[in-house]
DNA sequence: GTTGATTTTGATAATCATTCTCACTTCTGT
DNA sequence: ACAGAAGTGAGAATGATTATCAAAATCAAC
């Protein structure tokens, strides 16, 4: 493991949501961590490569990045703080391999993420109930 | 209904995978269809805030466009052609609000898409069995 | 059907994430 | 210590998407 991937996932196991190449860049500026935005690309390149780190687009097409298990799983995604909890993929396997099979498809994976308000942020947008 | 979203539209309605801004650009040139590329941009957006058409980004970020059902629903993907066949939202649909209620979340949607080989690319890939 | 306002369009420039280039440094094994 | 491989940094290059702004088309009343 090379010193950018370390530092890298050791950034990303202090967050609970997914961040950009971007914000990896910027939260990991400073106190002898520096890295080129180059580096930091390739790092992730390798990251997600071997599984370790967990891709996805924002609607914008930006990608986003997470530490994440290594079981099969999906997510669930606050909109507003951007919290994530990660989800068992049991229920939604079952779904897509029967779907796949009827249709005669072969060899498959499947992406699937929940997006919402998480309890916090909902209670925050109506604080004065009257 | 405008002249660019008028041709969109027919043209998407032609394929019955996604394409991207590029490739509908592309395909609209020529036989007096023409448009500029800000033009097809900017009535794409329409016609995704509309719901007439779906947006999904490929693993490069690029955005990709179809024109589909109005009935909420998802994508079943053949990694090889791009052939594309709607799937009715039912199974996931119970799955996320069980999930989403679990964890407190609320105001909640959600994103699936199934990638696989379809069968025909799939007889392609090992003609002459033996 | 002409006037005037609103909307659409086209060509091009600007933006921004991501990748490429290449020279330099750091690691690895012997 | 040495050679070769791999990692790194700064900046240039790429490519999709958006912004700009003036010209053209559309529309609504009179």
């Amino acid at each position: 493991m090379t010193k950018s991937e370390v530092e890298i996932a050791k950034f990303l196991d202090t967050k609970s949501s997914f961040a950009s190449a971007q914000e990896i860049f910027l939260g990991l500026k400073g106190e002898e961590k520096n890295f080129g935005l180059a580096t930091i690309y390739r790092a992730l390149q390798r990251l997600t490569a071997s599984g370790e780190v967990d891709v996805l687009r924002r609607s914008d097409g930006e990608a986003l990045y997470r530490k994440c298990g290594e079981e099969h799983h999906h997510h669930l995604i606050c909109k507003t703080c951007g919290k994530t909890v990660e989800i068992p993929g049991a229920g939604v396997e079952d779904w897509a391999n029967s779907v796949a099979a009827r249709h005669g498809f072969e060899d498959i994976h499947h992406s699937a993420e929940i997006y919402g308000t998480c309890a916090g942020c909902s209670n925050q947008a109506k604080p004065n109930r009257r």
